[in-house]
DNA sequence: GATGAATGAGTCTTCATTCAT
DNA sequence: CATGAATGAAGACTCATTCAT
């Protein structure tokens, strides 16, 4: 990579760091262009070399943060999976579920900043934009999932859709309006919400 | 009511017809005050006398429209209750839902414009505020309808928060994106999941 | 006075005293005619029977609180005559200075409302418009202090202007801005500044 | 000096010289920014560039007019000095004020648009500021003028400020409301109260 | 590549004033 | 006399975007 390459490269880090620092302090429709580039530390022209508009930095800084989010709920069912062999279906996709609601609970500011991005059709944005999440591949993952026990589904993308939306609707509004409780005493009900979904969807 | 009293409802509907027009053509966001008042044939300044900025006219709008969704879905159910003696909490749930999902999948426009605002945290809204829901009490109808069979619930509130915000969330995603797949084709799935997790909250 | 005229005056002192409050506290640029209406409890139209516009009302006001202001400080100038008969012109008219500037110093607010309003042309209007102040008769009242001793004047009156604008110029900047120092400690430089003005006027 | 730079200056001398204009004639209130900006023949989003807002430029519009008159009066004082050593304080003083009196006295749309900026709190302010008044170092100045006979004064400060608020308040009023009578008739009774006043702050 | 001055359409909001009731 | 709904001109200010340097 040459110097020049470098340069551009830190440029456009330190655009997303302040961007997101901005939206997630100020809130999204507060933050101008204008605000990031000088908190950048960059000319206003420059911003327009590395993003079209704002909801261009924004879906930049939702691949980000959500692939980061998904790589590490995959490493702990990973971990999960290494210590109990031949763990149910449903065990897996609650082990994914917390490991990104625990993320978003310590951290509600990405929760918010997320807000109701992180649903069904970002996946499916990932999963046909191969650029936007670059180190985790969506569909094979789910695949290798609920596949590994030899179990059959009526409609898994259908029940991969049921359960990110319920997941993300419910817990979003729990971290960012704090109702109907907190979200140590929603988990049981959510868990279980999804195991019975799961085995509704079996074949 | 007098002449004056009158005319100025018939001022408000006019504000409230036309913005919800704009609202759901050119967007929210596109649509600006002066936009609504030209449409609507009055002053700016008289939008300024009947609502404080462009948010107090959407919330009203979104209470309005929401009354009518749940209003007409009350309807349906007793209609299927006096058709159908004994009806379990479940079907009767799924009535509603299937109510208020086939009214808005006959008009997307309201879809889009409720957007993600048809979820538990209006009708928390609801609930305190008895002047945003007026001709409903959603509280106590919801309590009629899981009591009416002697039923025992872990939570009824969680049960309505999982329920409500799962509907909501795919429902929505279908009706705006358009994916994983039609309405139709989903309702089965979606009302089997309702009926496990109605299930998974009986005591 | 008929009921119709007494309700009148009743309307009239109390848009007087709400704007005197609003004025006194949100600062008048910040102060709407509607304002005043509301806190005064009568209909917007209403204003505009008593009052020309907003600058009408503020003149009202200076008006009576300046009234005021001269009343009380003749009224002490009197006391002081009557135990100290024989009493100089210069501190006659410190008596009248030191009655006025505490009343102000008293009341900040009232200071800060009639601002740089209570300088000499606010004393030529009211010798021009007799309306404006009744109970005082500003002309008169000065000359029999100034005279009363048998004293000769160069120009009494502009004697009266120099010592009117160092008053309420000085004090109004230290009542309003705190600086340079206190009323109590400029009092003393204030007075012997006063002295020596009137001394330089003698013929 | 760059180009763009050069050209940096200019727009922001016809901002301020416009407004000047526009100020005087119209009066500040009757003076929008729009006013402003189409009479220097730019855009209305430049004057932000340049200007936080109204008072801002009417600021730096004060900032400018004082320094001009300082900076003549003192003039004036250093040639008066230099053809009559030994000087006395008082006359010194005098000096300085009737520069200052006589311009504005040519020029009364300044006088009326420095209104009663040009007062004491403008001089504490251009003491504290530095980047306010460049050219003229007012306390040095002061310090230096009174001391320069070896004189002593029971309060300077207290001296000055006393001076200033008579002169400024009287003199405006005169040429602003051309009451009680003309600046030239004035002038000798207000420079005796001004010898007067130095003499009473001796110790 | 980078800069940042300049744009100007567009936004919300206020408010003195009027006048039909 | 009093009301208060209605007006609409006018205001301050923002900001994404461009482009000459």
């Amino acid at each position: 990579m040459g110097k020049a390459e470098e340069n551009k490269k830190l440029k456009l880090n330190s655009l997303l760091a302040h961007s997101y620092k901005l939206f997630t302090t100020k809130g999204i429709p507060d933050t101008s262009i204008s605000d990031i580039t000088s908190s950048a530390g960059v000319a206003k022209g420059t911003f327009y070399f590395y993003f079209r508009d704002k909801q261009d930095i924004i879906d930049h800084l939702i691949a980000r943060k959500s692939e980061n989010l998904l790589k590490s709920a995959l490493d702990s069912l990973k971990k999960h999976e290494a210590a109990n062999p031949g763990l149910p279906v449903e065990e897996k996709i609650i082990t994914i579920a917390d490991s990104i609601i625990s993320d978003l609970d310590k951290n509600p500011k990405l929760a918010r900043f997320l807000n109701r991005n992180l649903n069904f059709g970002f996946y499916v944005k990932a999963y046909k934009d191969e650029n936007l999440i670059q180190s985790v591949n969506v569909r094979e993952d789910y695949d290798r999932i609920i596949n590994s026990n030899g179990d059959k589904w009526k409609d898994s993308g259908l029940m991969l859709y049921t359960i990110i939306e319920l997941i993300s609707s419910s817990v979003h509004g729990i971290i960012i309006n704090g109702t109907p409780c907190s979200l140590e005493e929603y988990k049981p009900y959510l868990f279980d919400s999804i195991r019975a979904i799961v085995n509704t969807f079996r074949a």
